[in-house]
DNA sequence: TCAATAGTTAGCGGTATGGCTAAGCATGAT
DNA sequence: ATCATGCTTAGCCATACCGCTAACTATTGA
């Protein structure tokens, strides 16, 4: 296990942004190319660059250019380390028995005695 | 659907900090005051604080305060919203074929004829 | 050749983030 | 009453983020 986690904060980070989540569901739908993935945006050229480099930094993406278009594509696999620390969170977290609700309880049993 | 989902935007930028997912892996161990949780981090309380805001924001943690001491636990149903998107996008994407590597390949097929 | 198209680069501006110190305010122990 | 403890607030600093415009490059089509 790694300490510091560059993958995760540069995944959850690229996640983070609703611009970039849509763009990401709109991937799925189909490789497209940078212009047809800003439209929709409502946003101008240089900043939707700018969200796919993110994208791509976070290797949610993968882009090639074929004459002047450059084309745009997911990158499935990218998001299972997002699931794997889920997973783990999920596991460490589920059957806890000490959240804030029991502690709560905890103490008023206690100031009953 | 939401169009701007402010509930997912704000877990996933409270998950993009090192610190903040050490803290909470830390609290999936157990409930601890303010001072415990710092002092692994090896910052001050007060960005501490800050980061406990963060995770308090995004609904990851809650915390209550008992005389001076404020106890911080976690908040396992929180995680249920990124486990939603996650499978969702999982869904969209499985089975495309229309990754970079199959249009590279599309290409080439085109430039043989 | 020339002009439109598709990206790209450079750089600006406002705001947010993540760290800090210093000082304040309760509460608990003496 | 006093002091230590535990948190809280206020505010500073540097850097990063997200939007923009303007100007530039590189294809493609007429």
């Amino acid at each position: 296990m790694a300490k510091h986690d560059p993958d995760l904060s540069l995944l959850f980070h690229a996640l983070a942004d609703p611009t970039r989540r849509s763009i990401l569901t709109r991937l799925s739908r189909g490789s497209a190319p940078v212009t047809e993935l800003a439209e929709p945006t409502g946003l101008r050229l240089p900043t939707v660059m700018r969200h796919l480099g993110v994208l791509q930094e976070a290797g949610l993406i993968a882009t090639a250019k074929d004459g002047r278009v450059r084309t745009c594509a997911i990158v499935p696999e990218a998001l299972a380390p997002v699931g794997a620390w889920l997973d783990e969170q999920r596991a460490l977290w589920e059957g806890r028995l000490d959240r804030l609700e029991d502690y709560a309880m905890k103490l008023m049993e206690e100031r009953k005695s």
